[in-house]
DNA sequence: AAACTCGGTTCCATATAATGGAACAAAAGG
DNA sequence: CCTTTTGTTCCATTATATGGAACCGAGTTT
């Protein structure tokens, strides 16, 4: 369900607004904004490009960049541009190898995939997007590596909605006024006021689906994971395209994915009593 | 050829040693080795951890913590423990999607995949040890995604001795000092002189060999890919079980492993003239 | 050629942000 | 209840980041 990173669906790439928190950080906080500057950029931008961008003076902009590739953290090619640097995969790579949630989420979803024949996904609410933590699919014909880590607008995939009807009232409302909508089909919910309203059938009925909002032609049916006291808030989906997930169909999914989900919080309560 | 995350094959997790540059990068310095230390972890660290291993003073230590919280790029459970954050996640795949080596690379990979059958890694050199870009694989039953981001020891695997192979003596005889060498098994060239000598060949016959070096019952041939123009050093090579990889096997793959990597060569040599 | 721009790098006095010691708070445990 | 361990906050001191300006090299223009 994610877009793959290479077809353009947008106007730009601007896909999610920039969300630094720009709360106090200090340094870091500038550190880490250049960085997202940089790893968000269609293409690779040079010194006066982030000059531009960031709107900082040239000398504290360059020992910045200076430090950041020092780190590793950045790469400056030798024709003067920079790209985000190798050090962040294998930061990443041990980000994910590690990651608890997806651990014991793991054969969950392996069961899961084997019920339906679908494929299945898990992703984390990060603000307002949710961050995929694992994808399950049969025939990976394609690459599929570039979906892990891969993030989308909450409001327009299963999993994120799902995990959206878990939040009170007032931190809905607040994300939804941080969200930038666009419609990226037809079907996209594109007013908060339409998400809203989903969002509460979707707290009726213990499960959210994505039809078609988020790309043309898939569809699926998607549970929220919430584990407050772990301080976890995802999602798992199902997905399909739109030809094999008629209504009856994903109605019929829905149970065996409440179920998956109802087992995955049971499993992290599990592990976070005898922790340690 | 890189291990699975999970699997323990040394006494304990300090793989390769912390790598920090440690030159001057100020703030930002502590705040990327607090982070490698975090990710670097086998269990998750709660504060007091890293107050021993980072023997810093416990304000600091705090504030920096609270700093990288903050930004999303560690994550604080609940329970007090610190892991690396998802934020990371989406910065890399980023980082990978975009990356121009990897994606002028693919082609060939995918080429060099169906000739040969077997798996096909991409890698680029850091420092002392090599990070997987890509890797192509046909029956892929297990879980690959945590083998992209990888990295393992330059010295014991082909791409990063095929890698190394391509420094002059100068740098070489620098980075060797700086390796940590390891007995992954009984074939692991675990001496700087083992190593040299064994450049020397690759060297003389243009390609690498790694005979279960890494893991038992591993072998590959490997190609170096070098365009210092483009400041890219890495290389690509084909993986198969021992009883698969007889040695004229392997010395039957090296021709067209090292024909795909000329032709990569050619293609970034291609790519690095008309830019912009 | 000299004069000009443009992209990038270096320098340095100043102000700001990180430092770290110590006090404070809150659990664990004896 | 008192002690120990673990985590958080405060604040004067100091080191560090800042940013304006000068500098450099390479292309362009006159």
């Amino acid at each position: 369900m994610p877009q793959s990173s290479s077809d353009p669906h947008g106007p730009d790439a601007a896909d999610v607004d920039a969300q630094s928190a720009a709360g106090e950080t200090g340094t870091l906080g500038k550190a880490v904004a250049l960085l997202d500057l940089v790893a968000r950029a269609e293409n690779p931008p040079r010194f006066t490009d982030l000059l531009k961008l960031t709107g900082q003076p040239r000398g504290s902009l360059h020992r910045q960049l200076r430090h950041l590739v020092l780190e590793g953290v950045i790469d400056l090619s030798p024709d003067g541009v920079y790209t985000p640097g190798l050090r962040l995969l294998q930061f990443a790579s041990r980000a994910w190898a590690r990651n608890s949630f997806r651990l014991v989420a793991e054969p969950h979803l392996t069961r899961l995939h084997e019920t339906t024949g679908e494929t299945v996904h898990l992703g984390v609410l990060r603000d307002c997007e949710i961050v995929y933590l694992d994808k399950i699919e049969s025939r990976q014909a394609v690459r599929m590596h570039s979906q892990v880590g891969n993030s989308a607008p909450a409001y327009c995939t299963g999993v994120g909605k799902a995990a959206l009807s878990c939040l009170d009232d007032a931190d809905l409302t607040a994300r939804c006024a941080r969200m930038v909508f666009h419609s990226y089909t037809p079907g996209t919910l594109a007013r908060a006021g339409d998400l809203m309203d989903d969002i509460a059938n979707i707290r009726a009925r213990g499960f959210a689906f994505d039809l078609e909002e988020h790309q043309p032609g898939i569809r699926c049916v998607a549970a929220a994971i919430h584990a407050p006291a772990a301080g976890i808030l995802g999602g798992i989906s199902v997905t399909a395209p739109a030809f094999r997930a008629g209504s009856e169909q994903l109605d019929a999914w829905a149970e065996p994915v409440c179920r998956a989900a109802n087992a995955i919080v049971a499993d992290i309560a599990g592990r976070l009593g005898p922790r340690r």
